[in-house]
DNA sequence: AAAAAAC
């Protein structure tokens, strides 16, 4: 009985904090929106189209990831697919998202709603719902809600692809609340017994965010939504408690401990989420994911699952586990926003980036600015540095730190406290801070995806964004293919940067090598000209062809550097 | 390709 006490409780007294926290901060950072989409009243229209069609007719800088699914979408005019243009989404009113083409396949794709009031006439949905999102801002459905909700709420499997803040969250939250039924506490029915709906997601973070959202929308319902961590796994040890969970929101491996420690049944889960998919299904989170989907042996067991990006060997195993799945994909996969300006900067080398991000704040921004890197000392460090040059409110989040001291971050963040926050991957997907309108890659993507996720911290809900990327000489083999993903969703990038080789065929320079730090010549590239990053560009891009040619010794490259170096410093 | 995150 306790225990029981210390998980609802913990619950409620939350949700109330939380809900008054985020009302204020949307309501706004939403006036300040008005103010700006004023000024630019055409702004989404354009890109999205027009990217589209570039691509899709293959252009200069065409992709194979791209225009794959389009073409084949277009060849196979099977009558079990369905293609569904923006035209269906171009007859509402006014949204604050700019449209995007939606594409459904798979068989007997439901009719798309038309509002949300749709959810009551169609699906009967309980009109409380719609007041919680009606309170919650939520007016007009997103493209992935439109075509993801009839879907779900007809029980088929559901792969959705969809842009970074586009509300997929809300697109698999809303069905399941709609179809959970009773909640599991105050009914003796044997179906309606035990956790039926469980969201995995990658990070903490965000399975705590998720389950903020999942209050809110779930407010005046009894239902008992339980954030899992180490407090909560150890009360489900009794079953009294554990029959009158409703709904689960965790991370896989604290799924999995529970599952082994037997603490856990989850032979009634209905509705199994993946936010995050192709992350969840990454080869280090593979075999916890199925551990988990395995528990989840109920014949009626509805899969689905989330991302903004969906490369072609997670698509295959997300296909896998679904059911007849239906593939919705909202805009362009593995493609920014457009409403995200993106640009890339040039640092020549690593003892470069500090100065120029100190140059950057010292000019007026945005705050609060997100700063990614690509390790967790890497994190601590250019936080402490930052603290050191002046910088005011410096946060730092990477999972080295206590789950206290993220919380603590979490917390400054979303009360706009932070205006600089130093991070890692930990925060590059899924996290909603609605404020941030600036990104900043301190260190080079190491993915497309990664590029698109962490991106997309900004741009979110309609929003306009700005995202810088620092590229040194040894980022060349991936600068193309991020500089193609920059154009593609309407960004511009430097002729000569596209002009670079391939990067299938350069190979990727042995790191941690040669790490030239000199003070003075650091100062003198920040201000360096178009034409000369071209050439120490290039001149990089030859050497490592070269080195590959003579597979080259550590010594001989540091030397042929050094020499190319100083020539064009000498001119 | 590679670090991060998951407990």
């Amino acid at each position: 009985m306790e225990a029981f006490h210390l998980l609802s409780r913990g619950g409620a007294q939350f949700d109330k904090k939380r809900f008054k926290k985020d009302v204020k901060l949307f309501n706004i950072s939403t006036s300040i929106d008005k103010g700006k989409g004023v000024t630019r009243p055409d702004d989404g229209e354009l890109p999205t189209e027009l990217d589209f069609f570039k691509y899709a007719q293959g252009g200069p800088t065409k992709r194979k990831g791209i225009r794959e699914p389009e073409q084949k979408a277009k060849k196979a005019k099977v009558s079990s697919e369905e293609e569904v243009s923006g035209t269906s989404t171009d007859a509402k009113p006014s949204t604050s998202m700019p449209r995007q083409r939606v594409t459904a396949k798979g068989n007997n794709v439901p009719a798309p709603l038309e509002s949300f009031q749709d959810l009551i006439t169609r699906y009967n949905v309980p009109p409380r719902l719609l007041d919680n999102l009606e309170h919650s801002g939520y007016l007009e459905p997103t493209g992935i809600q439109v075509h993801g909700v009839p879907i779900l709420l007809e029980g088929r499997d559901l792969a959705a692809i969809s842009p970074t803040g586009t509300g997929k969250t809300l697109a698999y939250l809303l069905p399941i609340f709609a179809s959970l039924g009773a909640p599991a506490s105050s009914s003796n029915d044997d179906t309606s017994r035990g956790v039926r709906a469980l969201v995995l997601a990658p990070t903490r973070e965000l399975a705590h965010q998720i389950h903020n959202e999942c209050l809110k929308l779930a407010q005046g319902r009894k239902w008992r939504i339980v954030l899992f961590s180490k407090a909560t796994a150890s009360t489900l040890a009794d079953k009294n408690v554990r029959d009158k969970v409703d709904i689960i929101i965790s991370t896989p491996l604290r799924m999995v401990a529970a599952l082994q420690a037997g603490n856990l049944d989850l032979s009634n889960v209905r509705h199994l989420i993946l936010d995050e998919a192709d992350r969840m299904l990454d080869p280090e989170f593979l075999e916890q994911v199925q551990e988990v989907t395995g528990a989840c042996c109920h014949s009626s067991v509805r899969k689905a699952v989330f991302s903004a990006t969906l490369p072609a060997n997670a698509e295959k195993i997300a296909m896998g586990m679904l059911d007849d799945p239906i593939r919705v994909v909202v805009g362009l996969k593995d493609t920014p926003l457009p409403l995200i300006a993106q640009s890339l900067t040039y640092v020549a080398d690593d003892a470069s980036k500090l100065p120029t991000l100190l140059q950057y704040l010292a000019q007026p921004y945005n705050p609060p600015v997100l700063v990614f890197v690509s390790t967790q000392p890497r994190a601590s460090s250019l936080a402490e540095e930052l603290v050191l040059s002046g910088v005011q409110n410096v946060d730092c989040l990477h999972a080295g730190m206590s789950m206290k001291e993220r919380e603590d971050a979490i917390s400054r963040m979303r009360k706009g406290e932070s205006w600089v926050m130093v991070t890692t991957e930990v925060m590059a997907r899924g996290m909603d801070f609605k404020g941030v309108r600036e990104v900043i890659n301190y260190d080079f993507p190491q993915s497309v995806q990664s590029y698109v996720h962490r991106i997309g911290r900004t741009g979110r809900a309609g929003r306009e964004g700005k995202a810088v990327t620092y590229f040194t000489n040894e980022d060349g083999p991936f600068l193309k293919t991020i500089a193609n993903v920059i154009l593609q969703s309407g960004s511009t990038v430097p002729d000569w940067i596209l002009k670079l080789p391939k990067p299938s065929k350069m190979k990727r320079r042995d790191m941690g090598k040669v790490k030239r730090a000199d003070a003075v010549n650091n100062a003198r590239r920040i201000g360096r000209s178009d034409a000369i990053k071209k050439r120490e560009m290039i001149a990089a891009s030859k050497r490592r062809k070269q080195k590959t040619r003579e597979g080259g010794s550590n010594e001989a490259d540091h030397a042929s550097q050094k020499g190319e170096l100083e020539d064009i410093d000498a001119q």
